[in-house]
DNA sequence: GAGATATAATGACTAATAGTCATTATATGA
DNA sequence: TCATATAATGACTATTAGTCATTATATCTC
């Protein structure tokens, strides 16, 4: 009986081990991944090229994922979950709801400019014939963390509503309106780098600037 | 002379019919690849499957496009073309500024509906990869294409400060800001067809409208 | 520690496919 | 009718995602 039970704790912690060493695999290869598929985008990267830059063969990527596309979207989820955590920071801080507002604009926004290249696999995984090969946990586990995200805005508006601060709006609908918002300027800006500024005539941040006043301004009671 | 003449002007006209027929190959071979990139996407699509859908070899599609990226931008042209008229009808209404931005929008919607895989081509064109592998002659087209689009927008906005009904805004600006919050709110419904609708709790035309309503609201002049 | 068993890693292989190019067919002109 | 130019072809190359039989390594048992 002791004997068995000794057993047993053995081998759990056996399993634990292996386990994590697992973890520890997938990460090297996630860590490969990132540089390669920042470097080159999804289409331009080879599978090859990750496990050689992991010091794999390429069949063993394939104990750890079931596909290209199951890579990408795990290092897409690391994007989510920095921004989360990102936005984490502000929800927590103690302000008016619509300073936070802003605040969380221009942590985006920051957050865009250090990380990219994360944006940009973003906008590729919405396409159908990525998301098709995607693993159904993954891509459930990116929408989650997309909702927790939008649960932050949310619950900042619900709050400004609360305080008189807001109109009394659907806080799902605007937290998900001005986000959207937010996205399609950056994403505007993504497209074109250079000639998007050049026709515009306002940079990036001046233009979020410009619709975080337009956004909170519809928001706002009136007076 | 006169024969020269004569020869010329008979030269002239078969070279135009050889462009006449060489557009009308570039048509159909754009007819089968739209009807196959809309139902498989870009990456499940194959250059053989579009060539043996209007009867040609794999090797003759090479001769009118440089590539599958061309092809597929050439598609997404074609979308662009479409929304582009749409909008013009609307801008050659007589009516106030902010009647004719809220037709613009519900324009912009009806598109959208009528026309979601032109929509999914658009999002994927933004991709670094496929974009480097885009003649630049095209995506130049594509370029200024949108910015007809965009001027249309900014054009309505200018009218509404001049009549007094807006505030003095940058009117490029506020027409980048909207047009990318509209493109934005569509973006986000089109990445979760169902799951989208679920989690907002409301439907895309409601939170357009919604949109509509608090963007023209930080637009007009307060009295 | 030897042998047995389970787990992990490998890379040769298959299938698919973008793009090329030498060859063949077709149309035009003298 | 033959010559020349233009258009079309499809076999071929190179690349690469994903598989799987084989090999290596670690773990366990006695």
């Amino acid at each position: 009986m002791t004997n068995s039970h000794y057993m047993n704790n053995s081998h759990k912690i056996k399993a634990e081990r292996r386990e994590k060493e697992q973890q520890d695999r997938k990460k090297s290869i996630l860590k490969a991944a990132r540089e390669i598929f920042f470097r080159k985008g999804f289409m331009d990267s080879t599978v090859e090229e990750i496990a050689v830059k992991c010091g794999l063969a390429k069949g063993t990527i394939y104990l750890y994922f079931k596909s290209k596309e199951d890579i990408y979207i795990s290092i897409m989820a690391e994007g989510l979950n920095l921004l989360k955590k990102d936005m984490e920071k502000v929800s927590g801080i103690d302000l008016r709801s619509d300073r936070l507002i802003e605040m969380l604009v221009h942590g985006y926004y920051d957050f865009y400019k250090r990380n990219k290249k994360y944006f940009r696999m973003m906008f590729l995984s919405s396409q159908p014939d990525v998301r098709s090969r995607v693993s159904e946990g993954l891509l459930k586990n990116c929408i989650a963390v997309g909702n927790d995200c939008m649960q932050i805005v949310s619950d900042i508006i619900k709050k400004g509503v609360a305080d008189g601060l807001f109109r009394k709006v659907d806080h799902w609908a605007a937290a998900n309106i001005l986000w959207a918002m937010v996205n399609g300027i950056i994403m505007s800006y993504e497209e074109d780098p250079i000639y998007r500024e050049e026709i515009v005539g306002i940079g990036l941040e001046e233009i979020l600037n410009e619709s975080i006043s337009l956004a909170l301004d519809g928001l706002r009671v009136k007076r």
